[in-house]
DNA sequence: GTCTATAGCGGGATAGAC
DNA sequence: GTCTATCCCGCTATAGAC
């Protein structure tokens, strides 16, 4: 996650460790001597490195938006068929997400927080390219009738949702039903592929008479019109 | 909210500005002098009325899952058919969340901070219950094949998803577009519909042959089988 | 009831010795 | 580079005057 070369020990330990206080708990409920104390290190030594919490904390979000949007933008950028494009992009979540669980609630609140200052990292990383390519491939979809007519940023709204919240209602769902987070983790891996095909079943359209066959072979209707 | 008997016209501010503050800012986020400042008040006079910050905030997140659970387990426990069920629990999402839109993130946050302490109160309205009225639900309708084989939690964990991430993506969707609130919110109506559609395109299942044609009647597949 | 004043704590940052 | 000591601030809570 981060370039290593050229830094101290020290300086490496301060960060992973202010990485995972950041993403767990926020920036105002982190205190520099939580960081300290975790990294093992003063909290003057902190301060030395990196001039004040608060510029630590811009590299860790930062660092923590790359990861987030690169993962996600590769899978978009590729040239499969639109449905394994879709599974592609719901993987990719699920992987970034498995790996840095406290992502979106940290990255939603930081923007609660402090909306204009982080804005503009957001946008350094063009999310209207990424759009524009999204909305390209749901209307030829549609006017292939591949799919049904879907309203491109309702569609992508309800990727978001039905991706990122499961990661955010973990804390519940754990202390609810008394699971643990690997037990957690294994009902998300299974939940993965039930999203898949709920969005795919969505998006598949009723078939109908004269149409081609092909569009509706994989995934449901089988037996219609034999 | 509050029932407001017997209490003098300090407690009402103070109890109200409090309300606006945790819920827009959380708890560590609001201090004393906040919601002093707010209410027109002193910080004795907020420590007075409520013994300390906490029990006052307390007062506050009971109320707010009060108003939560109240009007979506109502919606929940209709003898509507199936679809028209779903409508209305969506329907009762939208209309707590558009009154109390920071909600949802709230409780994640503060459950993420303080696990132990909020899941009793969360017990305390026996969500179970409300679970295994739905589970049968969703079995029923699956055996008579009115919607496709359906596995209960995740399904559950997908009408959530729909339903309560929009809320928690307002503001890094109206800072991205630069839309205000009310466009947000006219943007959310609008969604609604799309989400209620994509649901139950994602329910019916592909019509057979031999099966009674009334299942598919009025949401797809209409021209099927003629 | 309402206020002012203050106790007491934990936070971020830095000075200065080594 | 690293540490200790300390400054100064904002916070919650309460004491005590009125």
């Amino acid at each position: 996650m981060f370039n290593t070369r050229n830094t101290t020990d020290v300086q490496r330990r301060i960060l992973t460790a202010a990485t995972d206080l950041f993403i767990r708990n926020g920036f105002r409920a982190t205190s520099v001597r939580d960081i300290a104390a975790a990294s093992d290190a003063s909290v003057a030594m902190v301060n030395y490195y990196f001039r004040s919490k608060y510029t630590l904390f811009e590299m860790i979000f930062e660092d923590a938006l790359d990861a987030l949007f690169e993962r996600v933008f590769k899978s978009l950028h590729s040239e499969l068929p639109f449905f394994e494009l879709l599974e592609a992009w719901i993987n990719s979540y699920y992987e970034i997400l498995m790996e840095y669980p406290q992502l979106p609630i940290f990255i939603l609140n930081e923007i609660n927080q402090d909306p204009k200052q982080l804005m503009s990292r957001m946008m350094k990383r063009e999310p209207y390219s990424v759009y524009r390519l999204l909305e390209k491939r749901i209307n030829d979809e549609a006017q292939k009738q591949l799919i049904r007519e879907t309203p491109v940023h309702d569609f992508i709204l309800n990727m978001l949702s039905l991706c990122v919240f499961p990661f955010m209602f973990r804390n519940l769902a754990t202390s609810l039903t008394g699971a643990s987070n690997d037990d957690y983790n294994d009902m998300l891996n299974e939940h993965k592929k039930y999203v898949v095909t709920f969005i795919i079943n969505a998006l598949t359209p009723p078939p109908k008479r004269g149409v081609n066959e092909a569009a509706f072979s994989s995934f449901s209707c089988e037996e219609v019109l034999t």
